[in-house]
DNA sequence: TACGATCGTCTAACGAATTCGATAATGGGA
DNA sequence: TCCCATTATCGAATTCGTTAGACGATCGTA
């Protein structure tokens, strides 16, 4: 009668996430640093749950070096961002994914450059199909 | 200590949102019927208290028509929905539109046509930029 | 060896999200 | 008018996400 956990990484799940995907494997003290440097401080034994958690889940790995435990990212920033987009494209777009970018360029009013690269993007995977 | 409340809609107060995006106002008994058809059964207490949750919250509005109440969204679903990709643009791809169309390509695996489709809306939007 | 610094486990706590039963109000028909 | 069906209110239960304190283990060093 509750609510179901969520399938993808939660909101400090995935700055975590981030910050192993920039440099891993960390041990808790370093992850703890470098989420206090963009704003997230939190306590040492806090860190220590989250990446627990997260090892439980299945999202990271860890092993033992030397006194403490270093943690490295069992999952891939491709398929996570892949999975919350899939997500996102069914429960908001209804699966369009034409609505899904029109809503992307209007919200964030791409300028030239942004449609410019954007169109890039579009011609090579068009290409890419073709083979 | 403990998680902020989101600042979009959740998953299932996106669920009543599209019922009535779709069609409104309508009175609680519909609501859940529609959620029914889809596949989310619920308690008809469960449905109104979701639907005053989120009158709370200021995404509808409630009007008493005869006996029963009738509730009409306040918001928009491209704001809505826009909010959720700007969100995620920040949080999961640091800001950048290209690296979301480039894994919304490759997630979704787009076919010919599709792509035509992203591009008319890119040159639709490059064209409209000049003006 | 005893102490302090470092690191980990366990557990508690709280708000948010979800779900629904018990109960009350209300309006229409027999 | 009185009862029933419909509707709304209230409060409680449960899980998730997040935070962190108390306590225990460990290791190097004075």
């Amino acid at each position: 009668m509750a609510r179901p956990g969520s399938e993808h990484p939660t909101k400090l799940e995935l700055e975590i996430l981030k910050v192993l995907w920039d440099e891993a494997p960390l041990p808790v003290r370093d992850v703890r640093t470098r989420l206090d440097e963009q704003g997230r401080t939190l306590s040492h034994s806090s860190v220590i749950t989250m990446l627990n958690i997260m090892v439980d889940k299945g999202y990271l790995k860890r092993k033992k070096q030397g006194k403490s435990f270093f943690f490295t990212p069992k999952v891939e920033e491709d398929n996570v961002a892949g999975g919350i987009m899939e997500d996102l494209l069914s429960r908001v777009f209804d699966g369009s994914p034409s609505a899904m970018v029109l809503n992307l360029i209007e919200t964030a009013d791409l300028d030239a450059d942004e449609l410019n690269e954007l169109r890039r993007l579009i011609n090579r995977k068009a290409k890419e199909r073709q083979s």
